[in-house]
DNA sequence: CTAAAATAGTTGACGCAGTCCATTATATCA
DNA sequence: TGATATAATGGACTGCGTCAACTATTTTAG
């Protein structure tokens, strides 16, 4: 248990931390948007298909309010409406190039002002803080996080599909014949899907979705393991081991004999989480199309 | 300097920290009072003679909202207005029996949603968290706190007397004997106040006083160091060792052969300053009418 | 010693982020 | 085919916090 001494600590920190966060805060403010907006456009950038409801969801936002910061955004010229084409009730919403400007100014003043503060520490300081930092968010996200697995509906295809697309081509710049691919082979798998021989799981972090996992039937004896993906924040913490687990255990439990999947050479981490299952790399394929010097692997597992 | 990856570290760092100090402002939120109307209370409750102009100046509020604020616990019954004898046109501000309840309170959620939060570590990991947040906050605290240390004015005088009896108060429990015998030294000390022979400095933390320490004659050879005191935050980081030394080249400067001081025996920390100093302990006095088992001390150091 | 400037506090008016509720249009379910 | 759910919008409102004008008193300066 905690001392009345270690309390006052920790309020201490709070309070400066909470200080710190303010003026951040305050550089934001200077730009004329309210926080609540530098959020909104920040979730626009990094969804695909971003429908106002889906805004909504990820934010915890009043609808009207919602609406009326789109229209904003909208005669600003941040953003663009197109109507759905399956359902007429939806807009999508997409950054325009203007917007893209913006957002991207206001997370340059965040990123400066962060290093603004850490430049007045030593080099030695920074490196301490900074693990300091990571450490804590790291215990503190484990112990208060909310962590279910769950089987899809409907409303996660959308998620599935956008984030896979996002995360691959944020981070390993993948390009638009990788983004049709996703979506082909995602449709593909739903409408296909037979829950006897089929899986896909949903991984939740507070209620919001931060992670998938699916097997797909080949032959009887063969499945193929797809839509590996979790949200950065939720990496390195042995949530895609507790993935992977689950959907190694749906394999046997099923009769599969064989596992195989298919990354891209770019993906470290993923690998490790493939070797530490016992997966091993089978082959290799040039995948240029999709971006430059992007190579396919295959890797197999066989279960006992 | 910083890599793209550590920065994207330290937001992630700052979103879940963010969203735990929501959470907390949250729970406070619940019992009906603002996040202002709590600082504005804890800051009543920590300021002997406290007015609404100090409560603006040290929580940086607007003084029409503050009015308003202060009439509203009037009315709840929080606080009680008593003019000044001195000045018409100050009214101090007193919290009534309620409004300590009250205050209590709301720190004891604070503290219980703190310790909530750090139960679900394991007892190493709460450690651990703990000296971090510690480390964090004294770095940052460091490297990016304004400090200056500069003369009293007229206005500092009731922050000294404030803060010495408060601190002392709230720190030894010493008695109503204790704030009376301040109050008459620090006007004494101000009516008599002569630059030739006197100083009192003022540590200024971003701009809001944050210690003093004070040097009065006593006859030719001699001086007397007194009002040594830092606010709890500011301790242990070398401030008072600057506050000193810089009353202590006064005292040579102005060719003073000796200094001593009177302190009481509870004072650990200060005492640490006070021998690296070469004061040296000549004499020990009972004072338990301040408070029970209060010895009062007297050190002194020979200046070369 | 008196007029000007500064300080403590009060009151009026208002801006604006965010909320609540009702409404429209479309889609889905039973 | 009617009942229910969902996406989005518009009207009305709350309440934290701000700006500015004003009173009363004290301090300062010529």
């Amino acid at each position: 248990m905690f001392s009345a001494d270690q309390i006052a600590d920790i309020q201490g920190f709070n309070k400066v931390y909470q200080n710190l966060l303010k003026q951040i805060d305050s550089a934001i403010l200077k730009t004329g948007y309210t926080l609540t907006e530098k959020d909104v456009l920040l979730e626009i950038s990094k969804t695909e298909r971003c429908t106002a409801n889906i805004l909504i969801q990820q934010l915890s936002i009043d609808r009207s309010y919602m609406s009326r910061m789109i229209a904003k955004f909208e005669k600003h010229g941040l953003i663009e409406k197109t109507p759905s084409q399956t359902d007429n009730r939806i807009r999508y919403v997409r950054l325009t190039e203007l917007g893209r400007k913006e957002i991207n100014r206001l997370s340059d003043i965040q990123s400066n002002h962060i290093g603004s503060i850490f430049n007045k520490l030593s080099q030695e300081d920074q490196q301490i803080v900074w693990q300091s930092m990571v450490l804590i968010k790291n215990k503190l996200s484990d112990a208060n996080d909310v962590i279910t697995i769950r089987p899809f509906t409907q409303s996660d295809i959308e998620y599935v599909i956008s984030r896979h697309k996002t995360l691959y081509y944020a981070e390993r710049h993948l390009s638009g014949t990788f983004s049709a691919y996703v979506d082909e082979i995602v449709y593909r798998f739903v409408d296909n899907f037979n829950a006897q021989t089929d899986c896909l799981k949903i991984l939740e972090c507070n209620g919001v979705p931060a992670g998938s996992i699916a097997i797909a039937k080949v032959d009887f004896q063969t499945a193929q393991l797809r839509f590996f993906m979790l949200e950065p924040e939720m990496r390195q913490r042995g949530y895609g081991n507790r993935l992977m687990d689950m959907a190694l255990d749906f394999c046997r439990q099923k009769g599969y004999k064989k596992v195989f999947l298919l990354t891209i050479t770019a993906q470290v981490i993923a690998r490790h989480v493939y070797e530490t299952h016992g997966f091993y790399k089978t082959a290799s394929y040039d995948k240029s199309e999709w971006g430059d010097g992007v190579i396919e692997e295959r890797w197999e597992l066989l279960l006992n």
